[in-house]
This record gives structure tokens, C-alpha cells and sequence, in this order.
DNA sequence: TATATTTGTAAGCAATTACTCACTTATAAT
DNA sequence: ATTATAAGTGAGTAATTGCTTACAAATATA
């Protein structure tokens, strides 16, 4: 990667995660970049290939966390671990997932399909423990996931998340 | 309000709600609509005008349940109707709570600011009930409040969202 | 019935959109 | 040193964007 590449996704990310892909131009991103506007699609073929790449980014950064979360051995700590991800981000990385779940409300089905894994890793250790729906249950902690993560990315506030994390750990200790 | 207005009106919400905001055209409107496209603007000012009518509607909506809210005497009850109401939204509301959630995630600050009357509901209850830190806990009641709305709206399916408030509600009994 | 007023249309507007292409400049390989 | 490949530019493209305007049809008021 050249600088003028590293600088285009820079100013994509940045861009697309404060603004939401569609509102943001090529033109824009290229003016922020202090490229051509040519260069986008030289490196990247088009608005979406783009995009595939910031996505491309957050899934190493998000596999990073899975494969910490699956060397976990017992099953309470796993699902403790996936529930204080939101928390443990690191806060360069809230703009990747800022546009990653505006992409979500935009039914991208490539995102949801990549957090299944998250819920997978849920239902199997809820199933070691014996939870009598582990489906379900898996689905709710999902949803406390997504809550986390709202308002932690939102907030853009990392003192207020150590702050919720603290609270949430009284919870279940 | 006549025929047509309605029209553009619902077929915003749709499109709106299911591309978002800024990758519907109000061409494209118009067509799923069929009116000509003059006629938006004559309705609506602007296109911003159109997601303004929306979003009142939604507040209308919002409003309601608010109010019954406020009228629960019982601090605790106030709490759990706060965690409950995702669950027990209208599912033809469903397409309101998603485009309000997308544009969440685009900075829109009169959503936001909107729903700072739910935090304030759940940190006078949190106080009256002696918790240490009202504020903060209301920020993860708020969270949760989020994660919930997030898969009920965009799983879309109301069966899975009573089963989720059995099993959530089993928790707190 | 005559006259406002509102509702609706269709064509057209400048600006912007994503993207291409002919071209130059830099880096690498032989 | 020569050639091949990659990086970068900027002007251009057709299509689409949000929006206006001149006009016609419908509805309400007198």
C-alpha cells in the first residue's frame, strides 16, 4: 500500500462512518484525501470495492477478538468475554464499527452473516452450562452486544464505557 | 391530507426505512408512489421536509408511549416498562423505529435528543429507588434499550421478540 | 355561475454523481 | 540504459440528483 492508498481509506473511513456510505462522494473522499479523484478506482475499482476494503479491515480486527474469545475455556468466561467486547474496543476502531452497523441498518447481509459467529460461539457454551434454550438466550445477549456497542461507538466516550463495564461487572459478580 | 399525500408518505417510510435516507431518491419515490415528483416538493418544501413528516409521526408514536410510562406510579414497574417497550412496539411501527435507528447511527441529534426524556423517566426511578450511581445505570438500562430495539426491529420477526421478553422477563422475577 | 384556492403534472434546470480514458510520472526488472 | 509495470492525474462522460416553474385540473368559496 502506497500513501495516497492509505490516505484514501483513511478519508473513506472517516467519511463514510461520520456521514453513512451514501451520502459521501467519491469526489468528497478524494478532496479529503488530496488525491484524484481517478485513484479511488485505479486502487479500488469502484465505490463499493472501497468500501469491501474498510469491511475487509474490520473483519481482521474482528477476527482478532473472536480467536481470543474461542481460546477462552470455560464456557461463563467466553460468554462474559463476548459481553465485554463493546467495552475493550479500542477506540481507533470505533469508526470501523460505526460503519459497520450503519451498514447493518441498512441490511447488509454480509455484516449479520459475519456476526454469526459471535451468537455461535454464544449458543454452544450456553449449551455447556445447561440453559434450557440456548437459542434464545444466545439472541439476548446478542442484543446487549448491539446496545454496547451503540452506545459506546456513539458516546465516542471511552471513559464512559470503563465506567458501564464497572457497573455491569457488579452485575454478575 | 389527501390520497396522494399519503402515497408519498408511506412510500417514503418504505424506501427510506429499507435503503436509507440518502440512497432514496425522491424520483424514486415518486414512482413507488405514483405521483409525479413536483408534487413532493409542493407537499413537503424539500426532501428533508418529507424525512420531517416522518419523523413527527414517529415522535406522535413515541409520545404515547412515553406518556403511559410516566403514568406508572411504581418506580420499579416505571423501569421494567422502559426495558419492555421495544417488545411491545406495533410491528407496523417497525419501519419507523428502523429509520430513526439508521439515521441514529448518521449523527441525526434530534433523534437523540428526543430520546433523552426515556434516560430521564429511568434516572428519576433509578434515584427513588436508592441506586448509588442513577445516571450511569440508566446509561445501561438505555443500552439495553438499544440492543433490543436493534433485533426486534431488524430481525423483524414479533415472535421472536415475546420470546425474547419471556425469557428477559423470567431474569428479573 | 364565477372566481379563488388548492392539488396535481410534465418538462426542464444547474449541479453532482460514479466512473472512464488518454496521458504523464515514478518505480522495478532485465 | 532500456523497457515494462505500477502509480497518479485531470479532463471528460452519461446519468441522476434535488428542485423550480409554467401550466392544467379539481375543489372550495362567493
Amino acid at each position: 500500500m502506497t500513501d495516497k492508498q492509505h490516505s484514501i481509506v483513511e478519508s473513506a473511513l472517516a467519511l463514510f462512518s461520520e456521514k453513512g456510505y451514501d451520502a459521501v462522494s467519491t469526489s468528497a473522499i478524494s478532496k479529503h484525501a488530496e488525491v484524484s479523484e481517478g485513484l479511488i478506482f485505479r486502487h479500488f475499482k469502484d465505490k463499493k470495492g472501497l468500501l469491501n476494503s474498510l469491511l475487509e479491515i474490520w473483519i481482521v480486527r474482528f477476527d482478532e477478538h473472536l480467536h481470543a474469545i474461542e481460546s477462552i475455556e470455560k464456557a461463563d468466561q467466553k460468554i462474559q468475554a463476548v459481553m465485554e467486547l463493546p467495552f475493550r474496543l479500542d477506540e481507533a476502531d470505533y469508526p470501523y464499527w460505526k460503519l459497520v452497523y450503519s451498514l447493518k441498518w441498512q441490511n447488509n447481509t454480509m455484516i449479520d452473516e459475519y456476526m454469526l459467529t459471535l451468537k455461535d460461539v454464544l449458543e454452544k457454551s450456553l449449551m455447556d452450562l445447561k440453559y434450557p434454550d440456548p437459542l434464545i438466550e444466545a439472541e439476548l445477549i446478542i442484543s446487549y452486544f448491539d446496545g454496547f456497542i451503540t452506545t459506546v461507538v456513539l458516546k465516542n466516550d471511552s471513559n464512559l464505557a470503563s465506567r458501564l463495564l464497572q457497573t455491569l461487572q457488579k452485575k454478575y459478580v
